[in-house]
DNA sequence: TGTACATGGTTAATCTTTCAACTATTAACG
DNA sequence: CGTTAATAGTTGAAAGATTAACCATGTACA
């Protein structure tokens, strides 16, 4: 229980909005760029940590974590995926109760051809206007914001 | 017509994929902690625009890009807080295609009591994460960002 | 003036996301 | 063991967002 609200002190504040803004018109660019392949960004996400993970496949809810979807968005997400044929549903072998996503082999051409495409936008819409110190320490920054929120969802706050 | 694509180093990914999670990590933490007042951000943001502009008026186009909303979404979201009381529509004067959004009292009302939660929300979830310095550095970064992607809307690619 | 085109905003249909309820399986422990 | 609670994932309905088509007004300029 907080006693007295700190306000945001002007240049805080500035701060704060450049974040809202600037964090909001990386995404629409991204998705821009990404839409003449059909395909939004946060389907990207799924299909591309697949791509990376051992086997090309990940538990439902490890994949939900990873890319900060709810239970119930990864499960339409991936059905959206499956439609298309880029993944496909296996039973988990050890936890019957779990869902294993895997990459087909039409996943992995898909995101083949999208890869080049995607990397070129991130560059253009947030990598390449910053300088390479600047663009390095916002990802030092941002890991400890992620660490520290990813924490939340497991850790106790013993309150 | 880019010729070869610059892929991510190691580092640059890592720092990519800290952006991408920490920054939803971020928004959902606030939107939990705003659902307590039956409010998503994009639309305290909407309001939050308004009592800051002179005479809580806006334009609704000036607005979607002040919050990064497409003119239908921002067509909805004055909708729903117009049903709400919060907002409401008013013919523009001098242009007779405009209109103006204005904030009604209850708005008004409803800002200041969200204000301090959402406040407190932003520095648990993003500023006292950080040093002063890094997110005087973040905000410094993404003020390029946010001012090179909101150029391209309107000035032209000489392309 | 009149014609073409750009801008501002809304609408209806469609797609995506959320919410709450639900099934199945596993873990905890008396 | 057996009961209770937690975890994994899905489902259907409701809410929100996107898309494309549309009307009205304003601007450019021949």
């Amino acid at each position: 229980m907080s006693t007295e609200t700190r306000w945001l002190t002007p240049q805080e504040q500035r701060a704060w909005r450049a974040y809202l803004r600037a964090t909001r018109l990386v995404e629409v660019a991204l998705d821009r760029d990404l839409a003449v392949h059909g395909t939004q960004l946060s389907e990207y996400e799924v299909i591309s940590m697949l791509s990376e993970a051992a086997g090309g496949r990940l538990r439902m809810s490890n994949l939900a974590d990873l890319v900060v979807q709810s239970r119930s968005r990864i499960t339409h997400t991936a059905a959206r995926l499956e439609k298309r044929g880029l993944v496909r549903r296996e039973a988990c072998l050890d936890d019957r109760r779990g869902v294993e996503l895997v990459l087909t082999d039409a996943g992995r051409a898909a995101i083949e051809e999208m890869a080049r495409r995607h990397v070129d936008s991130v560059r253009a819409n947030l990598i390449d206007i910053l300088t390479p110190e600047e663009f390095t320490a916002l990802g030092d920054s941002l890991r400890k914001v992620r660490d520290a929120l990813a924490m939340e969802g497991q850790a106790g706050d013993a309150d």
